[in-house]
DNA sequence: AACCGCAACAACCGCAAAGGG
DNA sequence: TCCCTTTGCGGTTGTTGCGGT
């Protein structure tokens, strides 16, 4: 720890939503120097941010192998039994669920699991480590409308069970007979991954930019393993929503071309996880 | 069409732990 | 050993969008 080197100067830092340039400008200067310390990651990579804010966007957001949209069933109970076992020890939760951030898991607690618990609970005290079996008596959430965050709703079954660690199927069971909440159905987004990967400026967080396989190969860009969606998630001041479509540019390697041209060795980002934990399939570069 | 309430989620805040000088 | 800085974590807030009236 302790940065001596990092001094910065005192500024007035930008808050609220990210932009699709300061994203840029984090993934690159990240993506070239790695990680270090964070609170001189503002002043090299030219953001108004303070470093923890920077931590943070690249931790919940940009960093690779991040897995958003929908938590699968066997998602839900891992943060069901663990939340019952460990209390909200988001981080550790998190990191019985690879590609899933700490700030991602409590949110969906929050805001989700924890109505649930409570309702089951209510109905069937004291039977937290039943959660997971009780849920099986309805069809789930997860399975059915799934919104992507330009708004519109789109039915499809668990796109989840596209990711290869789909163990789980596409089997629908969701907590106890709970009436379908539709705006539980809103938190449901189709990504698969949030793809980091090369985006050339602010317009390439636009759907153009998707992936497709043509120039996944044509560009080298060959995720390994699992379903890269192509979109970079995320919504900037709400205005420019992007339509989460999920890609097929899965590909077999190990290299992707970055911004610019330049290989990009995805064997030797572990310095740029960060402390992510690549033991799932889905994770696999 | 406008308004209101609710839900989801991104981001901020504050605190504690860790580590270097 | 103490002090200072950075990092990490959990709680909370703010913003946005959607559905209902």
């Amino acid at each position: 720890m302790g940065c001596r080197s990092c001094d910065k100067p005192k500024m007035n830092y930008r808050k609220g939503l990210w932009s699709p340039e300061e994203d840029q400008r984090l993934r690159d200067y990240i993506v070239k120097h790695g990680l270090g310390c964070w609170s001189a990651v503002p002043a090299k990579a030219g953001l108004q941010r303070n470093g923890k804010s920077c931590r943070l966007r690249w931790i919940n957001y940009l960093r690779p192998g991040l897995k958003r949209g929908m938590f699968s069933q066997e998602e839900e109970d891992v943060v069901i039994n663990l939340q019952a076992k460990l209390g909200n020890k988001w981080s550790q939760i998190a990191m019985h669920l690879p590609g899933r951030t700490d700030n991602e898991v409590k949110n969906y607690w929050n805001s989700y699991l924890k109505k649930r618990v409570m309702q089951a609970q209510g109905s069937k005290p004291n039977n937290l480590g039943e959660m997971s079996s009780l849920s099986n008596t309805e069809p789930s959430l997860h399975h059915q409308h799934t919104k992507n965050s330009s708004g519109s709703t789109t039915t499809s079954h668990d796109q989840d069970a596209n990711l290869s660690s789909g163990s789980h199927g596409i089997s629908a069971p969701a907590l106890a007979a709970e009436p379908f909440d539709h705006h539980v159905q809103q938190q449901h987004k189709n990504f698969v991954f949030s793809d980091w990967m090369p985006a050339t400026g602010p317009e390439s967080y636009s759907m153009s930019t998707h992936w497709p396989s043509s120039t996944a190969s044509s560009c080298n860009v060959t995720p390994s393993h699992g379903v890269f969606a192509d979109q970079m998630s995320g919504s900037y001041g709400g205005a420019l929503h992007q339509d989460h479509h999920q890609s097929s540019a899965a590909g077999h390697g190990a290299a992707a071309t970055i911004a610019g041209g330049g290989y990009f060795d995805l064997l030797n980002m572990g310095d740029i996880y960060g402390g992510f934990a690549a033991t799932s399939d889905d994770l696999l570069f």
